[in-house]
DNA sequence: CCGTTCGAATTTTTT
DNA sequence: ATTCGAACGG
């Protein structure tokens, strides 16, 4: 698919191309005699093009660093120049590397690639984000440093598990060091390429010793269970380039043409992934918008994009600013906001499309209230014909803020998705079946092996202290837990000096294990999933359930099984490895379903490189944009701006703006007032909505007589006498009808029946149940 | 060794 | 408010 929005706005066409081609600079002028030359679909791929996009385009040769305004091109240019690589012969499809933020994007930017080029064609790219990327580099030539092509990769929570653990080891109290400051640590020493004795020896306070010793542990048990953490992927491909110039030579060979998406927010070790890989041919194009980084807290270095032509003197430096994307309003919006920064570089922004309405400020009472506003927008731009509910984004700064707009949402019966919040990748009963598969895959990988055996039935009668045992013993053997259990199988072994129930337990255990792997073999991974989902006892503990939550589980697991079934064309053996690599390494975007009609709420971070008609950015407030763990540092309030900037200019069409004067942060009401960002928009773009007589009840303590009639549109909210047969609505769980009634101290215990969820018992007191006249 | 219960902490953003 | 961990009792 092509996405020829600009020429449908009237965008220059290709006489633009003989006027401003700079044919000294190898420009398009030049290219315009050469794409006459063999190749048959050369216009189509430069048609359409602005003339700084179509050098960008052109410039193949040599560095190339293109500094990209919001909703300047960016992708179509990234697009467009891999297709004129392949379509003028100087690069055949695998030579081409394009690096992305998401998988998303590059699925993106394959298809469109398809679109230019054929699907063949397309799928022969290179697209992936980097550490993807490095997943396949290391499980075809990890095994040079010590790395098994079944290695598992860890995702946060095994992080976690692992530096606990290793505090628990070290004898350190898990109370007063936090793993998760502790794991940021890590993560910057693996950035600044700092080893556990480098750390040791730069330590200047006791805290830097414990980080030291953590990091020593931790990247021992990595070892041990043959696993890399997202870090790792980078850190020991980089790692096995410099160790074996012989394999860099191999990929540099094969990669002639490298493109680096989102440069911006690339961090050290991907700048030097990216150094190795282009020092040879030096074809390298960095595509970035420094007014867009947002990621510094994932290490991200905005260096990276702002010293690029300090790397590389002879770099071709491409300023595309002319916004295709945004009304002027919005345009001029973003623009004022984001010159308030200092650490920038300035930069044009501008656009030539036509006016639309302004923005719109809403200014609520609380949450229920802003949310109530913006879900009745909504309603009445889709009942007015001006969007369709996929046109509409609903973006907010941190996911807890979803909550009240989907029970909005949920009340007036509009479809909707939230990208992001609990991953499906990281629920509980996913997370226990993918542990399970992992053994299998990686018998070594003795965090999921704990995890199988505290959560499923293999591990009945095998606790603590014996899986101790078996860790201990297995490192006398140097070999892991799992090891040990094939071993017992296979008799070969003394048991360790345990109960004779327990040894008999072990050699069960191991029994089941052997049998599974060995149906690894011959079975599709789909089979193998059913096998040892029955096994576990995992399907009956779920599928069983009475416990509606635990049967939505089942269903969770039901769904992981079909995208299972993706790999059934190979054994499992091999298809699991790739099954389980796509569960480690999925974006929350990578899971947006695009096809259906229905409203996106998302954080401003996931909504990067996305656009949409009509954008709803809410909670424009001090303490949440900017987040007041981001106050601490002026670097950090310019990153929040960024992140403002960024909202903004997703919007095409109309963009409103809210921020509540109360708030509800820990089950308490807050005051909250609009965010200082908001005095930066330019008052003849903005048009205010509320506030007035609104302003008057605000320093009124609000109270729940202020806020009542607006937050329930319609209905009363109650806590009368509830009786078995009534209907009844719940903002969570919908409509639903009382089964029951228990009289319970002073209070009721309602058993409802929900028409979505199944059913559920609640205390009247506490949920806040609507009955339906 | 396992399950339950009570208390505490959690909320920034994520490959 | 939910979820995770520790402690306790069976």
């Amino acid at each position: 698919m092509l996405e020829e929005r600009g020429n449908a706005r009237g965008e220059p066409g290709s006489e633009d191309l003989s006027v401003t081609g700079e044919p000294e600079r190898g420009g398009p002028f030049q290219m315009a005699g050469e794409r006459l030359v063999p190749f048959s679909g050369m216009e189509r791929i430069l048609i359409g093009l602005d003339a700084d996009q179509c050098v960008a385009v052109t410039t193949t040769e040599g560095p190339v660093l293109v500094v990209a305004g919001p909703g300047s091109g960016k992708t179509r240019v990234l697009t467009h120049r891999v297709a004129y690589l392949i379509g003028s012969g100087r690069a055949r499809p695998w030579q081409i590397v394009a690096v992305t933020f998401t998988n998303k994007a590059a699925r993106e930017i394959r298809e469109r690639l398809g679109g230019l080029l054929g699907t063949e064609s397309a799928q022969l790219v290179q697209a992936g984000t980097f550490h993807s990327l490095c997943v396949r580099i290391l499980r075809r030539d990890g095994y040079r440093i010590g790395l098994e092509p079944a290695f598992t990769i860890y995702d946060e929570e095994d992080q976690l598990a692992l530096v606990k653990q290793a505090l628990r080891d070290l004898g350190l109290d898990p109370q007063r060091f936090s793993a998760r400051m502790l794991l940021g640590r890590l993560s910057r020493a693996k950035n600044d390429q700092h080893s556990p004795s480098d750390l040791q020896s730069m330590a200047q306070s006791y805290w830097d010793e414990v980080a030291a010793r953590v990091y020593e542990r931790y990247a021992q048990y990595l070892q041990r269970a043959q696993a890399v953490d997202f870090d790792d992927l980078l850190l020991r491909t980089v790692e096995l380039f410099t160790e074996y110039p012989d394999v860099l030579a191999h990929y540099q060979d094969r990669w002639r043409y490298l493109q680096v998406d989102e440069y911006q927010d690339t961090n050290r070790l991907q700048y030097q992934l990216v150094r190795q890989l282009a020092s040879g041919h030096r074809n390298l194009c960095v595509v970035g918008d420094p007014d867009q980084s947002i990621y510094s807290w994932r290490q991200a270095d905005i260096r990276n994009i702002l010293e690029f032509q300090r790397d590389f003197p002879d770099a071709t430096v491409i300023r595309l600013g002319r916004n295709y994307r945004s009304t002027p309003q919005i345009v001029a919006a973003a623009d004022a906001v984001i010159r308030v920064n200092r650490q920038r570089i300035e930069r044009p922004l501008w656009t030539e499309n036509p006016p639309g309405p302004p923005i719109r400020l809403l200014a609520c009472w609380d949450e229920q209230q802003e949310a109530e506003m913006v879900v009745s927008e909504i309603d009445s731009l889709v009942r007015t014909g001006n969007a369709r509910y996929r046109d509409i984004a609903v973006l907010y700064r941190i996911n807890a803020q979803s909550r009240s707009v989907e029970e909005a949402l949920v009340r007036r019966q509009i479809p909707y998705q939230v990208i992001g919040g609990v991953r499906f990748y990281e629920r509980k009963e996913i997370k226990d079946a993918l542990a399970l598969l992992r053994v299998l895959v990686n018998p070594r990988d003795w965090l999921s092996l704990r995890r199988v055996l505290s959560e499923t039935v293999f591990g009945r009668g095998i606790g603590e202290k014996t899986l101790l045992q078996l860790e201990q013993w297995g490192q006398r053997q140097q070999c892991s837990p799992a090891d040990v259990l094939l071993l017992l199988v296979e008799e070969r072994e003394e048991a360790p000096a345990l109960a004779a129930a327990t040894v008999r337990r072990l050699r069960e255990l191991g029994g089941e294990l052997v049998r599974l792997r060995a149906a690894m073999v011959e079975h599709p991974a789909s089979q193998l999933f059913d096998l040892a989902l029955e096994r576990s006892g995992l399907a009956a503990r779920y599928r069983d359930a009475s416990d509606p939550t635990e049967r939505e589980r089942w269903e969770n697991l039901v769904q992981l099984r079909s995208v299972l079934e993706r790999y059934d064309t190979v054994p499992a053996a091999e298809g699991l490895p790739l099954f389980l690599e796509e569960a480690a390494l999925v974006a929350a975007i990578d899971e947006a379903e695009m096809s259906g009609d229905q409203v996106t709420l998302l954080t401003l971070h996931a909504a990067k490189g996305l656009e949409f008609p009509v954008v709803f950015l809410i909670g424009v407030e001090e303490g949440l944009l900017p987040h007041a763990r981001a106050l601490e540092s002026e670097a950090e309030l310019e990153e929040e701006r960024r992140l403002f900037y960024v909202g903004i200019t997703r919007a095409k069409e109309r963009l409103y703006l809210s921020y509540c004067s109360s708030r509800n942060r820990f089950g308490l009401h807050e005051r909250s007032i609009p965010s200082h960002f908001l005095d930066d928009l330019p008052p003849d773009v903005v048009e205010r909505v509320g506030g007035r007589g609104w302003s008057a009840s605000a320093h009124v303590s609000s109270s729940i007589e202020d806020r009542a009639p607006v937050a329930t549109g319609g209905t009363v909210p109650v806590m009368p006498r509830l009786r078995a047969g009534q209907r009844v609505f719940h903002p969570r769980f919908g409509d639903g009808f009382v089964v029951a009634v228990r009289e319970k101290a002073g209070d009721q215990e309602v058993t409802v029946q929900f028409k979505r969820h199944g059913i559920k018992t609640l205390l009247a007191s506490l949920a806040k149940l609507v009955v339906e006249e």
